[in-house]
DNA sequence: AAATAATCCTGCGGGC
DNA sequence: TGCCCGCAGGATTATT
C-alpha cells in the first residue's frame, strides 16, 4: 500500500486544503471496499473538518460530529480537487465540501476502507476514535517518542519469529510495510530471517534508527510510486529510486555488489543482501 | 501469467 | 485432555 510514508505524504498535502472546510456529504459510486462504505456518509449533516491525522497507515479526518477513518489498502489514493470533474474508473467515493471542492478516493483493487466513528457525547482525554477496533493491537508510532533501541530490545525478548515478518505485522511498531521493512533491515545490516528474540541491544539501536531514517527520507521524497501511488495533489513520489533491496532481485548491492536475493517469508517476498545483512 | 504497496479470517498444531 | 495462542495459508482485487 501506501505504507506510512505514502499516508503521511497524503496527509500533509491534504491537511491545508481540507482543515476548516465544511463537509456536506459524499457521492458513493462503488461501496464494495474491504468493508461496505457507510451509506450515512452520503447524507451527513454539514460539519467542520477539524484536523487531518494519521495513525499507522490510517488517515483520520476529525470532524465536528465524528471521525472518518480512511485506509488506502494496496492501491488507494486520495486527491484534493477544487471542483468536480467527471470521475474516472476506480474513483469510488467523493467527499464534498461546501465551497464546491472535494476529496476523491480512488482504489483499483478495493482493499481499502472508509469507516465512520460518531463522536461520543462526553469529552475524553485521548482522541475518541482511538478506541475503534482497527487501532487496537497497534504498536508504537516509529516517528514518535518511545520508539528506540532499548524499547525494541526489551519487547522482543523471547520472540521466536523472524524479525522481518514482525516488522510487517505492526503489533510492536506500525507503519513499515513490505518496502520499508526490507529497506530498514538492509540499512541496519540485519538478516531478515533472524529471530527477533535473538537480536542484541546494539543491533536494535541500529534497527530503530534505520526504521526512522528510512521512513523520514521516504516522506521527504514524496513516498514510493510503484504503480498507483500519488499524493493528494496528484504528485508522484520518487523514493523508489532510492530503494536498496526492494524489488532488486539479482541486481548488485549498492554497498558490496553482491547480487540481491529474494526469498519468501509468510507469503510475502523479502529482498536482502546476503553479505551486508548478517544473521 | 504470476506477481503485488495490506489486512483479515480460519483452522491447525503445539505448549502449558 | 482441553484450551489458548501463534503461525500458516487463503481470500479479497485489478493490473501488467
Amino acid at each position: 500500500m501506501p505504507e506510512l510514508p505514502e499516508v503521511e505524504v497524503t496527509r500533509q498535502a491534504l491537511s491545508p486544503h481540507v482543515t476548516g472546510q465544511i463537509w456536506v456529504g459524499a457521492v458513493i459510486r462503488e461501496s464494495r471496499l474491504r468493508h461496505p462504505v457507510p451509506q450515512e456518509l452520503a447524507s451527513s449533516d454539514p460539519q467542520q473538518v477539524l484536523q487531518v491525522r494519521r495513525r499507522g497507515k490510517y488517515l483520520v479526518l476529525e470532524m465536528s460530529h465524528g471521525a472518518l477513518i480512511v485506509h488506502l489498502g494496496m492501491s488507494g489514493t486520495l486527491r484534493y480537487l477544487t471542483q468536480a470533474v467527471p470521475a474516472q474508473r476506480h474513483e469510488h467515493v467523493d467527499l464534498l465540501f461546501a465551497d464546491g471542492s472535494l476529496v476523491r478516493y480512488r482504489d483499483p483493487r478495493r482493499f481499502g476502507a472508509l469507516l465512520w466513528v460518531p463522536r461520543p457525547p462526553e469529552v475524553s482525554g485521548a482522541p475518541f476514535w482511538q478506541t475503534h477496533p482497527c487501532f487496537s493491537r497497534m504498536g508504537l508510532e516509529p516517528l514518535e517518542a518511545g520508539f528506540d533501541g532499548a524499547w525494541f530490545y526489551r519487547v522482543t525478548r523471547g520472540l521466536k519469529g523472524a524479525i522481518k515478518p514482525l516488522l510487517l505485522e505492526g503489533r510492536l511498531v506500525v507503519g513499515a510495510g513490505n518496502i520499508y521493512a526490507c529497506e530498514s533491515l538492509f540499512l541496519a545490516g540485519i538478516d531478515p530471517r533472524r529471530a527477533a528474540g535473538r537480536i542484541g541491544l546494539e543491533r536494535y539501536h541500529r534497527l530503530a534508527q534505520a526504521v526512522r531514517q528510512v521512513l523520514e527520507q521516504a516522506i521527504q521524497a514524496g513516498g514510493s510510486t510503484l504503480r498507483d501511488f500519488v499524493g493528494a495533489l496528484g504528485e508522484g513520489g520518487y523514493f523508489q529510486h532510492q530503494h536498496q533491496v526492494y524489488g532488486r532481485t539479482g541486481q548488485p548491492c549498492a554497498r558490496c555488489a553482491t547480487p540481491i536475493v529474494q526469498i519468501r517469508q509468510g507469503q510475502r517476498s523479502t529482498w536482502y543482501c546476503p553479505r551486508c545483512q548478517r544473521f
